[in-house]
DNA sequence: CGAAAAAGCCAAAGCGCTTTGGAAGACTCT
DNA sequence: AGAGTCTTCCAAAGCGCTTTGGCTTTTTCG
């Protein structure tokens, strides 16, 4: 069943069922019922193939995947996807996701915009001066960023949560109890959200006059390994660290087991306080010492990405609002006063 | 720069310039030659939403993604998806995820094929007599199954792990280290993978005069929450096990911690052989005690399921071939002999 | 009451591609 | 040389929708 079927049926012509199920005015709205009536008893959907190349609307909002057989999928991504789709669903709106090579990105994002495979994108895990960003700027196609970038000469929409205060505030409460040695394990450096966090522990330390040493901080890639290795490194190193801020619950996995390999204890040698994006697989409270943390749902940020793509799709969102979220500091018992 | 455009400026009809680039054969070498040429350097690009409408052919797969509050997506998506989308790119396929309220896919499913939106489909996690096995095969789209479903008048293809086989061979060895009790920390009960899990089981033991006895297997999402909850118990109980097969990396992390909690150590009370699907970020060699694993990389899987997808688009594959891959056994250092 | 404005509808022209049904010219064969 | 066969190309008809421009008919108003 098509439009033009629908339409001889209706004894109307094609233009004006269009219009009349697209809630165009100059239609009487008795005609109007009569249209929406009929489509819906015959089950008339409109063809998005078609509807497609005559507005370029597609109903689809874009993710660059960076793929390549050395390239891990962050598994942060599928609780994002999550809340995206849980909040895209309701809006019937689909998530196309287009695989590039990690090392060329720009091909795609410029492939998907001038093909107007999709109506908005989005980005994630940005960096400072991100050239994705940049790129999908000046291309011109609604986008919102999850996360942040910086030094640009322009603004553009993002959602974030406030990384540099959840670290400030886990460096605070450390040093509150008396430590005086922290070190952060940290995700990759060139990310954004790294540096934000590192900012936040520098400047709790800075307040009191205490430092971040260099040796203190790792900037890896988030797996169970990397935070082994790293509290190895730390705790056996002279100047060991009392306390650990990590950017992950799965490399906070490896500080438990390095911790425990060497024979030390959570939290009375070592305090650990790591964020958590809130796996529904792996909770906090469940360590073998309960895990404080500095918590924000990366799944409410995903349905809140769609709901903001969705309103700029649909115009109801514009300028370069920036929104920051706060984050919780949910103490358990993985942190103690420093060791005498 | 359309069809049109390059057409007139190459002093050809519409029609030939098409066929030159699609490699029709009804045109001058040469003739094409001097087409593709110009194609190339215009950087000419078809529309896709027009080809689509003229073809139905989108270069898309599509999966229908459940979603909801309650939903969670299962963290072993992501690695799939690493291998789905690096086989994707080196063949310009995209991958459109569809949220579908996770108890009423089948709307879903009839809307992307009454649309066209995609050119095929892949159904992961089947459960035997899968409802969207049975209607994607009426709907006549291409599709393969990530797994296998079970109990159907029809064939279909599919891409799954010998899952009885691996914990056979994972329960074997368990018994011939002198085991009598085994345990099964299994996941959802109503997927396929799950009830073959258990069937290897259950034959390895029939094999030696054993039997699994019902309180020692467990169904249950795959959390780490789960996998502690379900050995307490197990441990706990009369008749406690000596030997646990779990079936993820995850819940043996909560089997880890739930042993030791109870004063208990592996292997020395408990041997233990998990389900290894080869997360980047979580690895059997780097648990407390190295964990025995039967292996199968899902992102290879992942790979493999897109290969498919793609080479039955172009009509490459037909028929309804299934494939079991083999899985292998690694043995480390969490398993050993019954204790006496 | 007649002109101007508004309401309601339609035919047809896109959107940019593929594909059908020729047609013109070159070549082969008897 | 004429008939038949390839080869190579083209005009035009879709694919199913939206939208422009215009045409009636009805309403409004001085």
């Amino acid at each position: 069943m098509n439009l033009k079927q629908l339409a001889h049926m209706l004894a109307l012509s094609q233009t004006t069922v269009s219009r009349a199920l697209n809630g165009y005015p100059e239609v009487n709205e008795e005609t109007r019922r009569r249209v929406m009536d009929a489509a819906k008893r015959h089950g008339y959907r409109p063809n998005p193939s078609a509807r497609r190349l005559a507005t370029g609307k597609t109903g689809m909002i874009g993710y660059v995947l960076p793929t390549g057989a050395s390239v891990d999928i962050d598994p942060h991504f599928v609780e994002f996807l999550s809340g995206l789709g849980d909040y895209a669903r309701s809006h019937e709106l689909d998530l196309v996701l287009s695989p590039a090579d990690a090392d060329d990105q720009e091909t795609t994002y410029r492939r998907i915009v001038a093909n107007r495979q999709v109506d908005a994108v989005y980005i994630s895990s940005p960096r400072p001066a991100d050239r994705r960003v940049a790129l999908v700027n000046t291309l011109g196609i609604p986008f919102i960023v999850h996360g942040r970038s910086e030094g640009f000469d322009f603004d553009y929409a993002f959602t974030d949560i406030d990384n540099e205060g959840a670290f400030h505030e886990a460096a605070r409460l450390l040093i509150q109890l008396g430590h005086r040695r922290l070190a952060l394990i940290n995700g990759d450096g060139r990310e954004t959200f790294a540096i934000h966090r590192e900012r936040g522990v520098r400047r709790a330390l800075a307040a009191s006059g205490l430092t971040l040493i260099e040796r203190h901080v790792c900037s890896v890639d988030m797996t169970e390994e990397n935070g082994y290795r790293a509290t190895r490194r730390l705790l056996e190193g002279d100047d060991a660290p009392t306390a650990i801020a990590c950017s992950s619950l799965i490399m906070a996995l490896g500080v438990v087991r390095a911790v425990r390999d060497l024979g030390l204890s959570i939290p009375g040698d070592v305090s650990l306080i790591a964020h958590d994006d809130v796996f529904p697989w792996l909770r906090p409270e469940n360590f073998s010492v309960p895990l404080s943390t500095t918590r924000s749902s990366i799944r409410l940020a995903g349905a809140r990405v769609a709901e903001r793509l969705a309103a700029r799709i649909s115009g109801l969102e514009e300028g370069a609002r920036g929104e920051v979220w706060p984050v919780d500091l949910v103490v358990r018992g993985s942190v103690a006063g420093a060791p005498a």
